[in-house]
DNA sequence: CTTGAGTTGAAAT
DNA sequence: TCAACTCAAG
């Protein structure tokens, strides 16, 4: 299943790339994405359980691209299916068999045609076909074979996460969920063009919170909300919802996140059979059984606990069956080196193997040399560090964080100086090769350097100073829950407003600039090209909105939003149809005194493409604050101490269509797979002590 | 707007 | 098998 709709929602994760750039590189190959598009071609044979040319031709011709760029490639097979799906597997087996059992009726009455879809949806990667292209593909040299135990998703993350693969070919969403850091999607065999996906680019795809103290934890929890291979997911919650409650929920305890904090929010009647599930599916993706090529055995994708967590223990225990049962279990060594092959059976002599790990050649990653001596170190993990994660002079050093595997790790801020940039992101960094321990050893911690994806190198110690993290040891006590905290507009709700039918469907695309807590002195970036600062590409832009958070440090206390009436508010008009004013209203024209929160006013959509272009995430739009419904829209909630509820709302639309402006440029503007994606509305409710809803 | 359900296509002639 | 697409309901 993957993750249904979740690859539109994570536009900004991919890049249209080329094959090219893996050149040289060790590449893992979900083979059954391509078997599966290879039996549109040959389905009546496959769905007989006959071999055919068709796949083997079709799948050489990828490899062969692959190896034309000089790549190592792995392919990899799924192997036993996971005890919690086994019951979806015989439902499917049975209508593949009826699709069957109808194509053959209809051929006996002559209609192909008809027959052919009926094959179509018969097919399955059957062990034939499986037996026949591991015996074809493991004559070529720089071609490997590798069967996992169980799932292909976990195995081919595993390759990354140990940076045995440097990316994996596919087309299945799983993947990402399983923190795989470089994809390569939709590639094409015969141009060599692709959709690279990046994990460090993730949390582009959010925006708030969700960004900018961006948690791959979390973003599981979103996924398998949404409904993923092992839980079908929270009825009515998909990626929207999901992200809202994210931005306002970030507790540790999953039991109360779901049982308390979602169904508030949602009233979605979460069972204990749903918790049950959830925690399944979440642990499933950490905990899968994989085969570790380094050390040659089975282990777990990533450790497991000796026991469950003490909160979930109840959800999960069953008495009868081991712990982390669901997730696989890990077969004896002799077996497994066997299996992971292509031999299916292990009953037999080993003698009589077909595949035998000492008559592969060394470049193999199943040759006994070819690893020796390297450990799993888990040294292509990311976890993503926020600026606020830096300590400040004389304050903590340390800083407990998750990896995209799950690895705990504690960060180490070296000199105390030592900062994560200030960007509007989260920043994604790698554990190190070299110095990152094996976590056999869970008391004593090992430091571990980390590096900037992005160059791949040691970023320079003048701007970031050396960073260091340590793997924790198991159990280490959770951080206390952060207090809540606005983190847009507050007070205010922000919804879009269409104007015109052509815009209409494309403006879900983000259209609020969400300013950092500001400085002016210059931005800490590459210092390279020196972009121009937004308020200096567009100087007329006008500061709508906005609460009077203003100058507070750091920390932004829940106590201190208030909603500022804006006379801007008066200014604009409710009715959305104004569309043809972009001229800014001269009336609001005095601009605000800074703030930390801005929300501005573009006035041609070519100033916007060029700020779009300098700060992705911002897209063109107008910002505009409606009237109160009562006439009286300068008596807004009462600044200072306001002690009714508060609700506002900002109008955001596009702009004017004209010129440079025209349906078509708007179009293709945030036509899918340039820049288009966004979270569209936000609502922000406050009670009367200034707290969220 | 957001979700969910149902359908189609995938290869290649 | 999976995801893109389309359509309709809340
Ligand atoms: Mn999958």
């Amino acid at each position: 299943m993957g993750i249904k709709t979740l690859l539109p929602s994570l536009k900004r994760a991919f890049s249209p790339g080329s094959i090219e750039a893996f050149a040289n590189k060790t590449i893992g190959v979900d083979i059954s994405c391509i078997l599966h598009r290879a039996f549109s071609g040959c389905a009546q044979e496959v769905a007989r359980n006959e071999t055919s040319d068709f796949y083997i031709t079709f799948v050489r011709r990828y490899i062969d691209l692959l190896l034309r760029y000089n790549c190592h490639v792995i392919l990899v097979y799924d192997g036993q299916p996971l005890p919690s799906k086994r019951g979806t597997n015989a439902s499917r087996t049975s209508r593949r068999e009826s699709n069957l059992q109808k194509a053959e009726a209809l051929v006996l009455q002559g209609n192909s045609n008809e027959a052919y879809k009926y094959f179509q949806s018969a097919t399955s990667i059957t062990s034939v076909v499986v037996e026949h292209t591991i015996a074809e593909f493991s004559k070529i040299p720089n071609v490997d074979i590798l069967v996992a135990p169980y799932e292909a998703d976990a195995q081919l993350a595993y390759l990354m996460k140990h940076n045995i693969a440097d990316a994996v070919v596919t087309d299945d969403s799983d993947l990402i969920l399983f923190g795989c850091s470089t994809l390569i999607y939709k590639l094409n065999w015969n141009t060599g063009s692709c959709e690279v996906y990046e994990l460090s680019k993730l949390p582009l795809c959010f925006s708030g919170y969700m960004r900018r103290k961006f948690s791959f934890d979390t973003f599981r929890y979103l996924c398998i909300i949404m409904g993923c291979d092992y839980f079908p997911g929270i009825s009515k919650v998909g990626f929207k919802k999901g992200v809202e409650f994210f931005d306002c929920n970030r507790g540790t305890n999953l039991v109360k996140m779901l049982k308390q904090d979602l169904n508030a929010k949602f009233s979605a009647g979460i069972t204990d059979e749903d918790v049950q599930g959830f925690l399944t599916a979440n642990f499933t993706f950490l905990y899968q059984v994989v085969y570790c090529p380094l050390s040659k055995k089975e282990v777990a994708f990533t450790e497991r606990p000796d026991e469950y967590p003490l909160t979930y223990a109840p959800y999960l225990k069953r008495s009868n069956l081991p712990v982390w049962h669901f997730a696989g279990s890990i077969s004896p060594e002799e077996d497994s080196c066997r299996k992971v092959l292509g031999n299916r059976d292990t009953t037999v002599d080993p003698k009589l193997d077909k595949y035998k790990r000492e008559l592969l050649p060394k470049w193999s990653v199943h040759h006994p040399e070819k690893f020796a001596g390297r450990a799993p170190t888990a040294d292509a993990d990311v976890v993503f560090l926020s600026s606020q994660a830096s300590p400040a002079a004389g304050a903590k050093r340390t800083h407990s964080a998750t990896t995209n595997t799950g690895e705990p790790v504690r960060v180490l801020f070296t000199p105390p100086q030592a900062k994560v940039p200030r960007t509007q992101q989260t920043t994604a960094f790698t554990t190190q090769a070299s110095t990152i321990q094996p976590r056999v050893d869970k008391t004593q911690s090992q430091p571990v350097s980390l590096r900037s994806p992005a160059t791949n190198k040691k970023p320079p110690a003048s701007i970031w100073g050396r960073l260091s993290a340590q793997v924790v040891k198991k159990n280490s006590q959770e951080s206390p829950q952060p207090p809540v905290r606005l983190n847009t507009f507050a007070g205010n709700s922000v919804s879009l407003a269409s104007q015109d039918s052509i815009t209409e469907k494309l403006v879900n695309k983000l259209l609020i600039q969400h300013k950092e807590p500001i400085d002016e002195r210059p931005e800490d970036t590459e210092n390279t090209s020196k972009p121009e600062k937004p308020s200096e590409i567009v100087p007329e832009t006008q500061v709508m909105s906005v609460d009077k958070i203003a100058d507070e440090p750091a920390l932004l206390k829940s106590s201190d939003v208030k909603a500022t009436p804006d006379k801007e508010a008066a200014g604009v008009d409710e009715n959305a149809a104004d569309k043809s004013t972009t001229t800014p209203d001269s009336s609001t024209a005095t601009p605000k005194r800074r703030s930390r929160h801005q929300v501005r006013r573009f006035d041609s959509f070519a100033q916007l493409e060029i700020l779009h272009r300098q700060m992705p995430l911002i897209s063109p739009v107008r910002v505009e604050i409606p009237r109160s419904r009562g006439s009286s829209s300068q008596s807004s909630p009462k600044p200072g101490t306001s002690s009714t509820p508060i609700k506002r709302r900002l109008t955001v639309s596009p702009l004017e269509t004209s010129s440079r402006n025209s349906p078509e440029a708007v179009k293709k503007f945030f036509s899918p797979g340039t820049e288009g994606f966004g979270l569209t509305s936000k609502v922000y409710q406050l009670n009367a002590t200034n707290k969220l809803l």
